[in-house]
This record gives C-alpha cells, structure tokens and sequence, in this order.
DNA sequence: ATTGGCACTCGGAGGGTTCGAGTGCCGGTT
DNA sequence: AACCGGCACTCGAACCCTCCGAGTGCCAAT
C-alpha cells in the first residue's frame, strides 16, 4: 500500500468534498478522480487514512469527509496554488484605485475579498503603532495651545492638542519639526519616539519639547488600542452550501467579538506569509466550524495591518489564499502611492 | 358586535402573538385575556378582522396572527408606552458616559440598543452635513499651504488641505478665523458656509480667502454624501425565536447595502418622533419581514444622525420605542457637552 | 348580540417500510 | 505483498400512512 497514493487520495476527497459538500466515497472517488486504483483499494487506503486521523465519517453509512487535521495535511502539502485571472487581477486593481481616502480603501478591500472569496471578509484598518511617518506637523495654535498632526504612510490623519506654558516661536518650531522628520524617515512610530525622546545631542529647549510632543504621542498610540475591524460578506454565511446555515448564531457571536477576533488576527500576524487557521485551531468555540486565513498588508512589506477571509472548513483553501494575497498586494500598492 | 371589544380582540392576538409566537386561537385569547365573552363570540369578531385585513391565518387549522396592517393600527392606536426600569436608564446613562471619543460613542449606543431590544442596532454617524461648527481652525503650513480643521459640536473633527498663491499673514488668518467663528455660532455647516460666502460687508481680501476655504469645505461636506453606518447585534437574528432564523440571507444582504439603507433612514427621517415602519412598509424587500423604528438623536433637539433598532414584524413594539427613544435621548444629552 | 354545539379541515407528529450508498472483510489473483 | 471482485451488513434519508387535536365556520337557541 503506497504512503503516496494514499495522500493523493486525501488530496482528492478534500477537493471532492469542497465542491460537491457531500461525504464523499470510495466510488465515485475512483471514477471521478483517475487514480488507476479500484474503489476497493481506495477503501483500505480510506481505513488507514481514518485511523490516521485525516478523514473521519459522519454516519456509519456514510462516505468520508476531511477532519481539520485532513484540511491542515491538505494545506501544507497537498494544494497548488491557483492563480487568480487577468481579468480577476484588473478588477482588484480598478476597483482599489477608485478609493477616495483611506476608509473607502479599506471598505473596497474588504467588499473586494467578500467577493472574490463568497465567504466572509475581515479587515483591519491601519494601525497607527505599526504604521510609518510620513510628516508631522506642529502647529502653534496660540495662547500655548500647540497641534500635532501626524500624517502616516497610510494615508491615516490623526491630531492631538498639546498645552503648553507659553507658545513656542515659530523658528523652534520649524527646526522641532524639521528634526523629528529627519529621523523620522522610513520607520515605525513607537521607534520614532523614543528615538526621538533620547536624541541628547540636540539643543535643551529642544529637547523640552520634543519630550512634551512625544508624550502626547505615545498617548494615542496607547488609546488606539482599541483597533478597529471591518467586516463584509456575512450575509455569505447564510448562502445555500454553507453547511452551518443552521448553526449561524455562534458564528455570527464570534464575528461580533471584535476583541476577541482581534486578538486571533494578532497571533496570526505572527506567522510570515499567509496564515491559516483551521477550525478548532482558531481556539474559538464559535469559529470550530470555520477556517481564517489572511495575511498583512502595508508599505513596501511592512505589515501594518491584516486582511483575511473566514468561511467553512470545507472552504476552497487555494483560491481563498490567492485572493487574500493578491488583494492585500494591491491594497499595499495603493495605500504606498 | 361592539367595535371596541374587536380592537380589543386584536390587541390581545398581537400581545400573545408577539410573546408566544404561535398562532394564536379564540380559545387561549378567551382563557389568557379576561375579554368578558366566550371564545365563539371572538371567533365572529375575528373573522370581522380578518375580512378588515388585520390579522390572517397561516394554515386553515391554525390560529391567526397579525398583518402588517394589524401591526399598524397596534402602534398607531392600540400601544402604550412602556417606561424603561430606573437601572436600565442609569446603565445606559453610565454606559454611554464612559466612551472616550466620537466612534466609541456611536459604538456604544449600537451595543446598547442590541442589547435593550434583542435585535439588531442601526446607528448612523452624526453628519458634517446636518452639525453645527464648535470651532474652526485655520493654520497656515507654509509655502502657501493653508490647514483647515473643522470641529463639529458632535465632537467629530475633519481636516483638508487649501493650497493658495502665498501664505496669509497671521493677522489676516485671526481675523478670518474669529469672523468666521462669530457668525457660526448654533448654526449648521452648509448654512454657515453660504452665510459667510455672501457676507458683503467683509472687507475684499477677507472675502477672497473666505470664499476659498467655504469652496473647500463645500467639498468635504459632498465627498461625505456616503455616509457611515453601524451595525451592531447581527446575531440577535439568528437567535432561537426569530421567525426567520432559516431566511436570514436577504435579511443579512438588505443590511450589507448600506446605500439602500441609508436612503430609508433618510425617509424615516422625516417623521416627526419616533418614525416605525412595518414589514413591507419598508418597501425593502429584503426587509419584508422586519420593522424598523429609529428616532434622530443631536444636540437640544436638533437631529444630526439616527439611530434605531430591525427586528421581526413580530417584535415587541412599545418596548423597542422606548430603548430607542432611551438610547437617542442620553446620547444627545452625552454629545452635547 | 351572544353562545353552545357540531361537523369539518388540515398540519404535524409518530411509526413503519423501503431504498441504496457505502463500508469492512475475505478469499483469489497477479 | 499489493490489489481487486464479491458479498453481507449497516443505517440514514425518503416516503407513505395514519392518527390526533387545535382551530374554524356555521347554525339554531337564548
């Protein structure tokens, strides 16, 4: 009995089992798939396959479905990738381009993989802690009142007032200004600050006033925690097929747990490349049922946030990693411009 | 055949309806609601009602239940108010009183309606468009580059960029700052911005820089023309008792097209008040099996966005008017200082 | 106007049967 | 040793039938 054959037999009940949502056979399996074998061999390859773990039976007279051990085997080893069309491609890329500022991107990108994936798509915005410095600007307001607005790489426009004894002439200012950007290029904004912070080469009163403004800073980097999500697509999650179309209710919880969701994207930011969880391994009891996959997105590689999509288990894992990674390439494109 | 004693009937059927959820019978209307008459008697006034259009029957040998048109002259006439608990009101009081921004505001006020009402929450973000200006500010970035933040009385602020010829001096800029802050006191933004484009008595060079930064901010109000919404409580849909825990689909795709729900808010808003709409009255027909009660919320009265609550036809109506109209009333109150 | 009585309807629950897909295993073949 | 045809067995899904009872409309009586 060949170890290889019997993976190409797992490799063709997840695809059966994915397009068709019924247990799959041994039957049809060797009619449909042409692996030269007859139904009965495949039948003992199916037993070792089901003592292994990767395929289990739901009723005694029932064909074989994968179990999340099967679809993780399948995942890792098994699928090809599955290219996205031209056509496909152009799509992601006019409709991205067409974004007025930065919420209409990550609205379109979310729409975008809803779409594209049938299945439900989640969206992270833009973080700031993550997120480059493309210019701060100081801004006396007078009567010691001072404006910081920190433009990021993303396109992501925040401010922060700043009181102060007494307003600082317009010369400090500008080389305040000029100082934090010079050091500023090309890295993150929590590095910026400290760096920013501990620079002890620079002039007194300077440094008195960066100190204050990278306080104020800090400040909101710490009130973002509370990051935001978006979601689109749910009303995919009661299409015919979605085998839990009966069982929506803890999966619509668990979308709704933004805390919770967000804490799963975040481990999942751990891994390179795109990431996928499989059922339980998503630690959620309302996500048993589903897969995650998503992958960051940003500035020439850095990651400043996630994107994704989640659908049943029995999901078309390749095509959902395509299109997850290639609108995230494009939303990367877009948000660096 | 006292007309009265049939209002009565009706509003009998539409309480039992609502919280039993069965068809209701002549028999259990005359055990469960001290009528006075026997169950034959109700069975003629019933069928006067069904003739009428108020009630109808699913099956031959079941119970009736109400139309739209019954649920109608339920809200309409046969409904009274049903005052929120005194721990509800402080819950909702303290709830909303600890929202550290504008978005965590609305947030908030989503999460509460879910809650009080067990269905789902619309909230629509206060409109540039219909708040008043607590402050303009006006700061010039140099090079002729001048930053327009415009702070709403809702605690929204936005920013844009003007690029002009050469800088205004800083005397000019606090002049235009302070006309333009006098005349804008309690008045909404587009008022404001023609009030201040036309005002004649403004010396010429004033006049000119106004009528650039009204151009501006005319824009940001018709780039905003697609408004934002939240939805919280989507769940609640498919909980155990919703009729329509098996035709959640259309019902989940109305809510995605924020578009189309935006422009029913927008009719609603017209209504004075509380504003209910009633299973088809929606004129959604993804929405055909739900109602819709929203109300505005704002500052002293002045509606700047609305909030409300969709749940089945079958819904608890006085309770649902009064969450609604709870959460508006301390939101304004909690937006307005 | 109201009411008790009565014949009638019909959906839903329960129970039994059939059908067939799919399995495991055994013994034979290459 | 690997593969395969054959066969007995299992069991869920579908179907059919029957029965039950809630609920009705109508009628004659009060």
């Amino acid at each position: 009995m060949s170890a290889e054959r019997r993976l190409d037999v797992l490799r063709a009940i997840v695809e059966d089992y994915v397009s068709t949502r019924e247990p799959v056979g041994s039957r049809v399996l060797a009619e449909r798939h042409h692996l030269g074998v007859s139904p009965a061999t495949i039948r003992n390859d199916m037993a070792t396959l089901e003592e292994e773990g990767y395929i289990a039976q739901p009723h005694t007279s029932a064909g074989r479905i994968p179990t999340d051990k099967g679809y993780r085997l399948f995942v890792d080893e098994l699928s090809t990738v599955k290219p996205l069309s031209v056509a496909q491609r152009r799509a992601i890329e006019t409709f991205l381009s067409r974004a007025v500022d930065l919420d209409d991107v990550v609205a379109r990108a979310g729409r975008l993989i809803a779409q594209l994936t049938g299945q439900v798509a989640v969206v992270q915005y833009p973080s700031l802690r993550r997120s480059g410095l493309r210019h701060l600007e100081l801004v006396s307001l007078g009567g010691g009142r001072l404006l910081i607005v920190i433009i990021t790489d993303t396109g992501r426009v925040e401010q922060r007032a700043l009181e102060l004894g007494e307003s600082p002439d317009e010369e400090t200012l500008a080389e305040v200004r000029s100082r934090i950007n010079q050091v500023a290029v090309g890295r993150q904004l929590p590095e910026i600050m400290s760096a920013v912070a501990t620079a002890e080469s620079w002039p007194p009163q300077i440094r008195a006033l960066v100190a204050e403004i990278a306080t104020v800073v800090e400040q909101a980097l710490v009130e973002e925690s509370a990051e935001r999500l978006l979601l689109a697509g749910t009303a995919n999650l009661a299409r015919a097929g979605m085998r839990f179309e009966h069982a929506l209710r803890p999966v619509l919880e668990a979308l709704e747990e933004q805390v919770v969701l967000l804490g799963l994207l975040t481990e999942m930011a751990a891994d390179a490349g795109v990431s996928v969880r499989i059922g339980r391994e998503t630690q959620l009891e309302g996500l048993a049922q589903t897969s995650v996959v998503t992958t960051g997105y940003g500035n020439e590689g850095a990651t400043v946030a996630l994107l994704g999509s989640i659908g049943p288990t029995r999901m078309d894992y390749p095509g959902t990693i395509a299109a997850v990674r290639a609108v995230a390439a494009y939303l990367s494109r877009v948000l660096g411009s």
